[in-house]
DNA sequence: CTGGTTACAAATATCAAGTTCTGTAACTTG
DNA sequence: CAAGTTACAGAACTTGATATTTGTAACCAG
């Protein structure tokens, strides 16, 4: 009996996503996935080639929430570079820690499929480092950020803060001292790029 | 029949770290480590509390050279303070590749040590914070460091190079770049920490 | 021919059995 | 009594039979 509902791509991801908010990343089928919606699981074979890209459609549309999120911040020219740098990277965490706290089945997806060397993961930190990228680049332009190329500068700042936004560091998000040792980073950092001269 | 080699802690750990090397972390086990030197598992039992205490024991001697190592080097009163700061997050990093090239397995044991919680790790890490943060004194009484608190942008510095030293970066450590990415957040971080005013 | 179905092979996961390992205790010998 | 032994209970690991899941193919309705 065909004809119940439509059943397309985003009605499966919405269906995925709540399984795999329910049972956990490991416990979650996409016999599962088809019993929600009513239908025999090679019907969402038909919309996903493989479980593998189901999990990576619905944890891309996860991420890209949060790129858009975090995009906004990056982008306000009112606010200056320097403070928007460390307001940005305090937002990363915040968002991480946010997730953990209301959706850890889906960061435990997430999690799987970083370590599975899937390009969702290398994709999302792409677009982070544009973002980084751009806030360096509006700094060296008018916020006294000295720097000579704001993809290497954005790069070196993105891997001196990865305590605060890699997956395996995720335990350490718990800790109270978690937002100080942020900012004690950051201000070293700024401090570098806004060093007058260098000596 | 007793006496047949005498048998004190020594002994057992130098048996029980071939044995780590020879059959890796979670096949090694103390009936293995007993066979070895020709008792029964009780013997070993009388020198170690347990499995646990016999694994950290082994873990925490072969940290302890590395530690010794980079005291040499955090020491140096003839090198600068920058340069020595430089130097030393280098030699953290390269002793920790050569340890997974040449022990994997000891490597993996320090892992499960570390993610167990057990305080081997936490001293270890404690010890290296402490050379960190002579480097660091070192640096604000003659080499232009300006810095308040030693121990606090010891700290800092740590929490920025965590891509450089934590166990949960080992994989990144075979990328042909690293050294580069490491010497790009020690530039960055000097640049910070040698910064002639804040503005 | 789009959007579904049932049926099935191969890869994976589960579970209950037997086995090995850990840790303790009571025992032996110089 | 120091330094070991054997003996044993319970926990933790194999192992192999069974069940689920993944992915594909051949088939059907509008």
């Amino acid at each position: 009996m065909p004809a119940r509902t439509p059943l397309d791509a985003d009605i499966i991801l919405a269906a995925t996503e709540e399984i795999l908010r329910r049972h956990g990343p490991d416990k979650a089928t996409v016999v599962d996935v088809a019993r929600a919606l009513g239908v025999s699981h090679a019907a969402v074979y038909k919309h996903f080639a493989s479980k593998q890209a189901l999990r990576e459609a619905v944890t891309r549309r996860w991420l890209d929430r949060t790129r858009d999120t975090l995009a906004v911040i990056a982008a306000d020219r009112a606010v200056p570079p320097a403070q928007r740098l460390r307001a940005w990277l305090h937002a990363v965490l915040a968002g991480k820690q946010a997730k953990i706290r209301e959706a850890p089945e889906l960061f435990a997806a997430y999690g799987i499929l970083a370590a599975a060397h899937s390009t969702v993961a290398t994709d999302h930190v792409a677009d982070l480092l544009g973002q980084l990228t751009a806030i360096i680049a509006d700094g060296a332009a008018d916020g006294g950020f000295r720097t000579g190329d704001a993809e290497a500068t954005a790069r070196a700042v993105f891997h001196a803060t990865v305590r605060f936004h890699h997956l395996a560091h995720a335990g350490e998000w718990q800790n109270p001292g978690i937002d100080t040792d942020l900012d004690d980073v950051c201000s070293l950092l700024l401090e570098g790029l806004q060093a007058p001269a260098s000596p």
